[in-house]
DNA sequence: ATAAAATATGACCGTTTGGTCACAGTCAGG
DNA sequence: CCTGACTGTGACCAAACGGTCATATTTTAT
């Protein structure tokens, strides 16, 4: 985490900060960011840099943090269909995903980066930040869709969090360049989400692709009906 | 590509840079790939690099051409099974991706790496090298699939390609961690995938999801077969 | 054997990298 | 006003970077 000193800095200046590593890093990832470029962008010395952060993971992580919050506060702006089932809440998921992706998309991108680098870590699953979109936060959705009856029994939990972590970091952004000319209208909050038609009729696809799959006549389902 | 004076070189020294551009590619991805390193690697000269390729990219490329026929080669290993329904070509691809990536791990990784890289390069679709697991790959795989009536009509081929290739570069790892001791004699060839238990019964389970969906009753399912 | 063409080499170049540190400035407490 | 603690700074460092090129070596053609 950042120095006291860094957090003790005015508003503006944290900001400013701050703001250029979120480019910096949506530029080029973690392990692409630049100290000379961070410092050029935020307009600090390179010395100042080092008193408040220990390196770029620090940096890192910092930024990544302020993502969730951001994700956090927005997701309370929509209602959060408690106690429906557990299709509903995934596809309220993915509305507060693309509607992220739609108002920060640098921080979108740094988000999935960070995904995409942890699955290839062999790094131990960082417990204490059990994120959104996490392969445990998924397996967990699973297993407890599973007890709701929601889920068919013979789901691989596992197997099923990756596909789902899987959908909901890659298939986003595609969700959003298919939003066409609805996606400023939604930017801007103009308009929305759960009104749009177009993202409606987006999501119902992706949804029953993910509930009912892909096959004309699921072999699978049939026989577990005739159980 | 690279020159041809590479191209002439002997099989011994070419496969000795092939394989420290492989070992670089692995490692850091392209672009994090470094020419020293590479240079060091294969205990060629620095010149000698700049005379065999115009720069990393084309190092890259031919990698991946490498990579593409070497799976091709394993692919014919198994048999084809030609004129079956879709959904038993797709768990055959799916059994090529694993033995792939269990015999030539560092390939796999190269090819999910240049996967994901193209999904954020906003560069146009490289419509000349349709390779296996692209977008455009699976979104042709659908289609057909829909003309074969084995995939539901409704399905959003662009969409459900995205959730494709996301599972299909994205899976195959975490497919190879189950195997666990399996692995072993998966890769050395003593044992035959295709009668595998435990390999059979994950494909199993990942089809069914691809195929069945997540859910316990898929209501967009029966209001298809209801239609 | 000789000339010509092709290939191999690593010292060297200017630039950029992450990181340090002696020094300058600021600010609060006495 | 003085002092001591905190904060800001950019010149400077060694190392690594991508890239060049004059020279040396090998291969080919005559």
């Amino acid at each position: 985490m950042p120095t006291k000193t860094f957090l003790n800095l005015s508003e503006t200046k944290r900001a400013q900060i701050e703001n250029a590593a979120v480019r910096e890093f949506a530029r080029n990832g973690l392990r692409g960011a630049s100290v000379n470029a961070l410092v050029a962008g935020s307009g600090i010395a390179k010395g100042s840099y080092y008193q408040y952060f220990s390196g770029m993971e620090d940096v890192f992580q910092h930024i990544l943090s302020i993502a969730r919050q951001k994700k956090l506060a927005l997701a309370n702006t929509l209602n959060s269909s408690n106690g429906r089932d557990m299709f509903t809440y995934l596809r309220w998921l993915f509305q507060v995903e693309i509607l992220f992706e739609l108002r920060e998309p640098e921080l979108s991108a740094i988000e999935h980066h960070a995904f995409l680098e942890s699955l290839n870590s062999s790094a131990p699953v960082d417990e204490n930040a059990p994120l959104i979109g996490g392969p445990s936060f998924f397996n967990e959705f699973l297993a407890q869709g599973i007890l709701a009856d929601d889920v068919a029994t013979w789901v691989d939990t596992k197997l099923g969090a990756h596909l789902l972590g899987a959908a909901y970091h890659l298939l986003t952004h595609q969700l959003v360049v298919r939003l066409g000319e609805s996606a400023e209208t939604l930017r801007s909050g103009k308009a929305d989400i759960r009104e749009d038609p177009l993202a409606q009729s987006l999501l119902d696809n992706l949804m029953d692709l993910l509930e009912a799959g892909l096959a004309r006549e699921p072999a699978i389902r049939k026989d577990f009906y005739s159980k």
